[in-house]
DNA sequence: CAGAATCCCCACGGATACTG
DNA sequence: CAGTATCCGTGGGGATTCTG
């Protein structure tokens, strides 16, 4: 009891937040979710469209990223019975919020990445510069 | 050229906004970043404490994120030369800015993870109800 | 106390081949 | 065209041990 500790038993910091930003995290969190949404963020799009917009990806991941989006109602699959299969896929009201929130955060990275990036070109400077130097003893 | 497209050749929707929200996704889509941004979003803490106020941490994955936080610029390492050690990380600007993003995310996630577990459960349902009618094709 | 070093597992995702 | 099925490498990250 040296002074106020801000602490916070296990977890009191972040109430039930912490939850929901895991949430979403784990949702977008991965290689291609938002790739593909804030590609259909532009319209609707077919299958093979969506492989072609997307560049890296392959059909599995495609496959799967959209069958997780369906399932959480962000965006919906339209199959025509037709003779070469046609299958579009669009974006919900609730997948288009998911949309702005993310490109929310598109904007945060677009106004800091440059200090981010500075920060980080400093870092390797004074720690990755000279392998000499340094042998145990390189705090700032 | 059946109708117009609303294609776009190698990615194209996302002009280069797809570079910064990955950016972003790289930095905080992992398992830890973003805890402990939000459990220092309250106030700087010492290296014990923040292992305690994030529950599930290790001390390897602990110290990675820190140093990468640190090394971006998100947060500062204070080492004091006592006999216990003690060292104190703290959010800077840059980092408190993400923070409050991050929870601009939460914010979405709070107001609609009921909406997307609904849709879940009926996905749910509909699809994995009865084992009976599809033969032997189980999903994962 | 605040890490660094090591070992090891397994899920994420890429490549390829097959199908309705 | 729009997927499905299968094999397989990589690395994220947990558990444990050692150190200044």
């Amino acid at each position: 009891m040296v002074a106020e500790r801000t602490l916070a038993g296990p977890c009191t910091a972040w109430p039930q937040d912490s939850a929901f930003i895991r949430e979403v995290l784990d949702r977008i969190g991965d290689k291609w979710t938002v790739l593909v949404i804030s590609t259909l963020g532009a319209g609707p799009l077919r299958y093979s469209d969506l492989q072609a917009s997307v560049p890296g990806i392959s059909q599995r991941m495609l496959t799967l990223t959209l069958k997780e989006l369906e399932r959480d109602g962000l965006l919906t699959r339209t199959a025509f019975p037709e003779v070469p299969p046609r299958v579009v896929y669009e974006l919900t009201d609730l997948g288009r919020s998911l949309h702005e929130a993310v490109l929310s955060l598109a904007g945060w990275a677009a106004g800091h990445h440059g200090e981010i990036a500075a920060h980080r070109r400093a870092h390797e400077e004074s720690g990755v510069g000279r392998a000499k130097t340094n042998q145990l003893l390189r705090k700032h």
